[in-house]
RNA sequence: CGGGGUGUGGCUCAGUUUGGUAGAGCGUCUGCUUCGGGAGCAGAAGGUCGCAGGUUCAAAUCCUGUCACUCCGACCA
C-alpha cells in the first residue's frame, strides 16, 4: 500500500492535529460554520452518529430505560440550586437574556447538561417507593462556552445522551452507575472497536455535583487519553437541593439516589483518532454509514458491467448497508482512493473479467487484501469479511492501546515518558489531591482513571513516596 | 483567557519586504477518447485579496481596529 496515493491529507505522522481536521473535512463528516465553535455535522458524518444512537439506544432499552425530551432553557433560579454543579458550570454557559425586544425577568440558561431541569420535573413526579426506579434517557443538544474549540472534540454545541435515573438506595443507584458504565464499554469496544480502560475518576476530575464519577478511557493515535465516556453516580446532592423525596414503605420520606451518564458526538473524534490512518478514515463496520461500496469497472461494456452491478447493488440492498459508484465521470483508481479516504470497510470490484468467472473481487480497508469471491458465495463471504474488519481493528487498537501502556515508579522517568513518548503511564498514587496536582502542574498529564481491574500491588506514590497500593493511570489528554 | 501563526477563485498556495492592470497548480463546466489504484486532448467559466476604518493620485501590499481558523498553555465532554 503506498501512500502516494492520498494527496489531500497531510500525514498522520508529520502533524496529527491537521490529519485530524484534513480527515473530517475531506471525507466530508463536518464542516466549520459561520458560527464561532459550532460545526455543521455533514451527512455522512451525521448518518455515522444516526447508527452510533441506534446502537447505544437499543441498549438503554434494554436495560430498562426510556426517552423524553427536556426543555433548552433553564431558569438561573433553577441552576443555582446545587452549588457545586453551578460552581462548575457557571464559567461555561450561554445566557439568553431577551425575548424578542423585551428584557426577560430572569435570565434562561442554555442547558450545558440537564441534572438541574430534569431534578425539578422529578421533584413533581416522585412521590411513593411505587415510583421507583424513574430511568429517563434524554437524546438532544447541549451548549458550553468553550475558549478553544475543535471538530468533534469540543464544541460550543455538541449532541449526546443524557441518561438520569431516581433509586431507593445507594447501592441500587451505584449498580444502576456501573451497568451504565458497563454498557458504554461494550459498546465502544463491539461497536466502535474501541478498546477503553474503565474505572473511577479522583475527586479532582469527577463531574461537579456527582458524588462519584466514573470514566471509560481511550488512548487516541497520538499518544493522548480522550474520556469517551461518563457515568456519575450523583448520590443525593441533587435530590436534597431539589427536594426529591419519597414515602418509603416504612413510612419515612426519604430523598432518592441519583445517577446521570452521557456519551456525546466526541466518540465520533474518537473513532477518526483511533483508527484513521495516512489513506483517511478507517470505520468499524458496524457503524459506518456505507458498509460496502460496489465500485464497477467498464472496461469496453458498459452496458453488461452495470447491469450487473445494479442487479448485485439490488440484492445486497436488503442485507447490508451498500452503495453502488456507478459515476461515469470518475475512474476506478479514482473511486478506490476516495472511498478509502471515506473509511468505507469493504470494496467490492465489478469488471468484465470478473463478470466472466462469475464472481467479485472484495478488497478490506483495515489490511488492503483482495479476495476473489464467486457470486454464489457472496453474500456468506461479505458477512464474514466484516465481521472480521469489526474485530481487526478493534485487535490493532487494543494493540496500540496495550503497547503504549508503561509503568514507572520514579518521578523524572515519568516526566521523560509522558513528553516522548506520551501514552497511559501507570504509578502509585497516594490517594492525595495534592499529589495529583503537582503531576499535572509539573508535567500536563493528569489522573484519567483509577482502573478498575488492576491487583493491589503495595509501593509508593510517584510523589510523594508514601505508602500506597493503588496504581493509576496518567496521561495527556484531550 | 495569555503567547505564536494564518486568512488571496471551490481547494492548496505565490504575490506583501520595496504600494502601480490579481497569478499558478489542482478542481469545476462542454465535447471527444478512456476505465482492474487518483486518465488524455481541445475549449470555457470562475476572485469587491476575511471584515471595517484610515494614509495615498493609487492599497492584496502601509497603519488601526475587528472577526474566524490554527498551534502551544490555562479551562472543559
Amino acid at each position: 500500500m503506498d501512500n502516494d496515493f492520498v494527496k489531500e491529507i497531510t500525514p498522520k505522522s508529520q502533524d496529527f492535529s491537521q490529519w485530524y481536521v484534513d480527515v473530517i473535512l475531506k471525507a466530508e463528516l463536518a464542516d466549520y460554520s459561520p458560527v464561532r465553535g459550532c460545526m455543521v455535522i455533514r451527512p455522512y458524518g451525521y448518518t455515522l452518529w444516526e447508527n452510533m444512537q441506534q446502537l447505544l439506544d437499543r441498549r438503554f432499552k434494554a436495560t430498562g430505560h426510556k426517552n423524553a425530551y427536556f426543555p433548552l432553557f433553564i431558569p438561573e433560579s433553577l441552576l443555582q440550586k446545587e452549588a457545586e454543579h453551578v460552581e462548575g458550570f457557571a464559567p461555561e454557559v450561554a445566557w439568553v437574556t431577551h425575548g424578542g425586544k423585551e428584557l426577560l425577568a430572569e435570565r434562561l440558561a442554555i442547558r450545558p447538561t440537564s441534572e438541574t431541569i430534569i431534578c425539578n420535573m422529578y421533584s413533581k413526579w416522585i412521590k411513593s417507593w411505587r415510583d421507583l426506579p424513574v430511568l429517563i434517557n434524554q437524546w438532544c443538544n447541549v451548549v458550553r462556552w468553550e475558549k478553544s474549540t475543535k471538530p468533534f472534540l469540543r464544541t460550543a454545541e455538541f449532541l449526546w445522551q443524557e441518561g438520569h435515573t431516581a433509586h431507593k438506595s445507594e447501592e441500587e443507584a451505584e449498580e444502576e452507575t456501573l451497568r451504565m458504565l458497563e454498557v458504554y464499554r461494550d459498546f465502544a469496544e463491539a461497536d466502535l472497536s474501541l478498546p477503553v480502560i474503565k474505572g473511577r475518576k479522583s475527586d479532582n476530575e469527577k463531574f461537579a455535583g456527582a458524588l462519584k464519577t466514573y470514566t471509560i478511557e481511550a488512548l487516541m493515535g497520538d499518544g493522548r487519553a480522550l474520556q469517551a465516556g461518563t457515568s456519575h453516580n450523583l448520590g443525593q446532592h441533587f435530590s436534597k437541593a431539589y427536594d426529591i423525596t419519597y414515602l418509603d414503605k416504612d413510612g419515612q420520606l426519604k430523598h432518592v439516589w441519583q445517577t446521570s451518564w452521557g456519551v456525546t458526538t466526541r466518540l465520533i473524534g474518537a473513532i477518526i483518532m483511533v483508527h484513521g490512518d495516512d489513506r483517511g478514515l478507517k470505520l468499524p463496520p458496524n457503524i459506518a454509514p456505507i458498509q460496502t461500496v460496489i465500485v464497477p469497472i467498464f472496461g469496453k461494456q458498459t452496458e453488461l458491467v452495470l447491469n450487473k452491478a445494479r442487479e448485485l447493488f439490488s440484492y445486497l440492498k436488503d442485507e447490508i448497508r451498500v452503495e453502488l459508484d456507478d459515476r461515469d465521470e470518475y475512474t476506478p483508481g479514482w473511486k478506490f482512493n476516495n472511498w478509502e479516504m471515506k473509511g468505507v470497510p469493504l470494496r467490492l470490484e465489478i469488471g468484465p473479467k470478473d463478470i466472466q468467472k462469475r464472481q467479485v473481487v472484495l478488497v478490506r480497508r483495515d489490511t488492503g487484501k483482495k479476495t476473489a469471491v464467486s457470486e454464489s458465495e457472496l453474500l456468506p463471504s461479505l458477512k464474514v469479511l466484516l465481521g472480521d474488519i469489526q474485530q481487526n481493528m478493534f485487535k490493532q487498537a487494543k494493540n496500540f492501546m496495550q503497547e503504549n501502556i508503561r509503568q514507572v515508579n520514579d518521578f523524572e522517568d515519568f516526566k521523560q515518558l509522558i513528553d516522548k513518548k506520551r501514552g497511559f503511564i501507570k504509578a502509585h498514587w497516594c490517594g492525595s489531591s495534592e499529589c495529583e496536582r503537582y503531576v499535572k502542574e509539573q508535567t500536563g498529564a493528569t489522573l484519567r482513571c483509577i482502573p478498575f481491574c488492576e491487583e493491589k500491588v503495595p509501593g509508593k506514590c510517584l510523589v510523594c513516596n508514601k505508602e500506597s497500593d493503588t496504581v493509576v493511570y496518567f496521561a495527556k489528554s484531550y
